[in-house]
DNA sequence: TTATTCCGTAACATGCGGCTATCGAAGTAT
DNA sequence: ATACTTCGATAGCCGCATGTTACGGAATAA
């Protein structure tokens, strides 16, 4: 990806690290003298790695008039950035370690989408906890793709979802399948009534998710089939703002039924068609580059949940 | 003289983003000959960044014999570990760039406990994502110590909970204030009775959180004020937990009544003492320091809900 | 004004990092 | 079975980048 930076930017001089340690220090310290003492340097030193910094970013990182240097705007947003990860190369041994180490994992990175992160992650996380209180959990949400990026980066232990995509080095495994339902306003003319014709979909003005979402595309391709193409009145993501405006008489939807199980706010409707069914699941990367955190996140997800029958 | 397995001797030497980026470009490529190729370096270098990490660590990293180099188990130990690490800091440059110059945030990093996730977060984030519809969300839990360490070092944007201690650079806004609150088995003699004792209490069996918990060594506090010494049969942490031992008869407990709002599986009673309160809030760091993203948060949590009137 | 503090610049030294060349080992093909 | 190819480790050399000491200029405090 080409950077259209408008300041002279340098592709990256020198040791990275020690200029981002002499900037972090420098900042917390009010002083570059200062900050040279602490990392057992000359103060020279400190200057120079701070100025390359700047040469590099094409921006002043200190105010450096006044008894104290101080941060600049944008002095601060590089030590936003910078913090987490000069932290995490310095603590990458003490990390490496404990992976090395530990029978027990001490974090546990999960990806989820709307629906995984609000039906199935719960259950999921109280077996897992269960079994392993110490192990302290983050969840990201994100998009499909997004997240089986992150999981093949290294960013996450495993990811939650409809991700059953092949890709190699990802191996899936599915908890539940859940129907797409169509579902309507409870004062529709459709509501409690039997099966429908699809081609009775045609008269109907639907609320759906962005083209851009994965079940928006299923959806339509479905419905192409049978001769339906559906009139989309609003498009909006997420599956309880579509619920929501299903429940305001603003269209019909079809969703996934485990997110209309509790709600009593609209009505499902059969439709004679094939139903559309979506696998749910948990991805994790394949063999050695499973992390010990994803393994013990399977075990309990696919566990017994003790003193189970059959 | 071949070296040994375990030898952690040199802390650190030369430039470890190359040493990792070298590892972990080998691991990919599974040869070292491959990794220097794409690195555009020559592969002795790459070699001896290999070795140097190896030196350090006192550990072999890579398995030798065969075709292709492959990752021991070490090694994919390192690999976890090293790979979002080393990501992030190549990526620096562009997520400094985006928190310079973007108006909106990209993510939004908040560290919750049991409670706060689970009652006060969703409608929170729902408030906010209402705003900031393509902000990607993290949510990491831990105690209320972790989260205000990782809020300062800078691992999250904002810490949810009952955080108030008066650290300096950390900002509280108070969100809601909850009162804990007597729970009892439906079936107990208790249940539903008027306002009881505090002395009465003494003749109670307790379920409670363990002691390294803030609310235990409260609740212990203010118990002992009323002359009460509880006696807790079961010490467990986690108030879903606490609120199932209860439910199942083991005994009352005192919990969060933001907890038991939707619960109807026990009974709350009325206790003739001074309510024991605790203030959810939203920490952040101060000023500069507070992160683009914290500062939306913020805003979305404390604004009128949309047509709101001054 | 003087003294002190603190950051930047200059010049120098040194040692680390990278390259080429070469060797040894392992696998493969004829 | 032998020779060829591939790949990784080692050695030695060179260059430059990095850190040091020394010094100058600016700003603040007394």
């Amino acid at each position: 990806m080409r950077r259209g930076a408008a300041a002279p930017a340098r592709p990256a001089r020198g040791d990275r690290l020690k200029q981002l340690r002499a900037f972090c220090e420098t900042a917390r310290c009010g002083s570059i003298s200062r900050a040279a003492e602490r990392l057992g340097s000359s103060q020279p030193a400190v200057s120079m790695h701070v100025r390359a910094l700047e040469d590099e970013l094409g921006a002043t990182l200190f105010d450096r008039r006044g008894p104290r240097i101080a941060l600049t705007r944008v002095g601060s947003s590089l030590y936003h950035a910078a913090v987490p990860v000069v932290e995490g190369l310095l603590r990458l041994p003490a990390l490496f370690a404990e992976e090395r180490d530990g029978i027990a994992p001490r974090w546990l990175r999960i990806g989820a989408g709307e629906i995984s992160a609000a039906y199935l992650l719960p259950g999921l996380l109280e077996r897992f906890q269960a079994r392993h209180p110490a192990v302290r959990i983050e969840v990201r949400t994100g998009t499909g793709p997004e997240r089986l990026e992150w999981l093949r980066r290294f960013e996450l232990d495993a990811a939650l979802g409809v991700v059953d995509t092949g890709l190699p080095g990802i191996e899936f495994h599915p908890l539940r399948t859940t129907t797409m339902v169509l579902v309507t306003p409870p004062d529709h003319p459709l509501a409690g009534r039997g099966p429908i014709e699809p081609k009775a979909l045609n008269l109907l003005e639907f609320i759906a998710p962005t083209p851009a979402q994965h079940a928006r595309r299923l959806q339509d391709t479905l419905l192409r089939v049978h001769g339906v193409t559906p009139r989309v009145r609003i498009e909006v993501d997420g599956w309880g703002a579509i619920l929501n405006h299903v429940a305001s008489g603003s269209g019909v939807a079809f969703v996934p039924d485990i997110a209309v199980a509790a709600s009593e706010r609209v009505a499902t409707v059969a439709v004679n068609a094939r139903p559309v069914q979506r696998i749910y699941g948990i991805a994790v990367r394949h063999e050695r580059l499973m992390s010990l955190a994803a393994r013990r996140f399977l075990e309990s997800a696919f566990a017994e949940p003790s003193g189970g029958g059959g």
